[in-house]
DNA sequence: GTGCGTAAGATTGTATACGATTTCAGGTGC
DNA sequence: GCACCTGAAATCGTATACAATCTTACGCAC
């Protein structure tokens, strides 16, 4: 309810908004340069509101500033993408911990339906969409565990998740990850703390696994068009 | 212009130091207000620059920035304080693990420089200073552990500890942290993980209680002139 | 004297302009 | 034909100008 009523978003924000969302939709490839002007043009603001926002974007780690050169999506190498799992297993398996002891029956409810929708999405073969919620499952139980500074971190991680997903999946296993978000929102709705710990241990030690982390060259594209509206 | 010297550094992040470290250093009090003129005027530099450098220490979380009402330095609450300490505690034994296993010779010379550095302030009643070197010896571990995302994490975590640590201290136990530094360095540098990680916890309770974390008003002022260099 | 409305001042948000640096194409020498 | 130099175009960094918003002070009615 916060973001609809709220007209008042500062224009840099929905440009932060909608880059963070292509990106993570894998409609703008990593290694792709984003020219201010253009970026700019696309949605109607001037140089000074893109700068804004590539700023807010890089310290997300969506993208890589270099200075007089330009913004570029980031390229996630395998050593960062490890890095942050590692991150990822430090944080959230205490935090769903934490959750577990004090979710409610709103919490509950809300966990199930992003779980829902990650379903449908999935289903309608949506894998961006599908991909945002499963993130959002994790960035609500830090914030079910009333934990902001931790929750903020997460949210970061996940994102930046969703670009490490995008460039180094070995297809196949959307579907284990709704199992394992349904597991664990039946461990968080029952209070069972430790159970919940281990399952999110696990679950972020599958998802690692599910990635192929071995180097490779990248293909930094160059093109503006994806990003029309 | 009269810059010279380095230009290496983009002129916004001459003033991210600047004010970050005034404000470390408590020069600058929570609360007060970073008018942009005024911070351009005393820097020399337009309100361009200035505005960056106001988001990224917000995004530090050392300023909150205020939509059309400006940037102010960070009050934390009682409850954020809790939630810094909570996420360091999750991150930061784990990370002194790991950094113990792989600990050089190099890396030891650095924490006791650190160690030597932070006393040496502490002699000379540069508190200021000497906090400052105490959040590098934890970034340092972080960064010794080859965790780069959790060093930036940590990193974030120490910079808003020492606001915390400004407006909530209430003990003057400033020497049982050098010792626990001291305790903590021989676990890293013998290699011993386990005893690093418990010592690691152990230590940041320690900073936690020695803080007076019951709700009281603030004090907001509002001058400017404290930025004088 | 108190409360409120309104207008002037101050401050932030955004756009535009200009200088600095990089990139890239074209040409010259070997 | 290849390497290297040079200059123009493109792009970023910063300053300045203008518009939108908020704050504050003044004056008027009661």
């Amino acid at each position: 309810m916060a973001r609809a009523a709220q007209k008042r978003e500062s224009g840099d924000e929905r440009i932060v908004e909608r880059l963070a969302t292509a990106i993570h939709e894998h409609r703008i490839a990593p290694g792709m340069k984003l020219n201010e002007d253009e970026v700019g043009e696309v949605y109607g603001v001037s140089r000074t509101v893109v700068r804004a926002a590539l700023q807010r974007l890089a310290h997300m780690r969506l993208v890589d500033l270099r200075r007089n050169r330009g913004a570029f999506v980031a390229q996630p190498t395998v050593k960062e993408a490890r890095e942050v799992f590692e991150a990822r297993a430090l944080l959230e398996p205490r935090t769903a911990r934490s959750a577990a002891e004090r979710m409610t029956e709103a919490d509950i409810a809300t966990l199930q339906t992003h779980i829902d929708n990650e379903h449908r999405a999935l289903d309608l073969g949506d894998t961006g969409r599908a991909l945002h919620l499963s993130g959002m499952f994790h960035i609500e139980i830090a914030r079910i565990a009333d934990q902001a500074t931790v929750a903020e971190f997460v949210t970061q991680l996940v994102s930046r998740s969703s670009l490490i997903i995008a460039l180094y999946w070995q297809r196949r296993a959307a579907l284990c990850e709704s199992h394992a978000h349904h597991a664990l929102l039946r461990a968080l709705a029952s209070g069972d703390g430790p159970l919940a710990e281990d399952l999110m241990k696990s679950h972020l030690l599958d998802l690692l696994t599910s990635l192929d982390l071995r180097d490779r060259g990248s293909a930094p594209q160059s093109l503006k068009e994806a990003l029309s509206h």
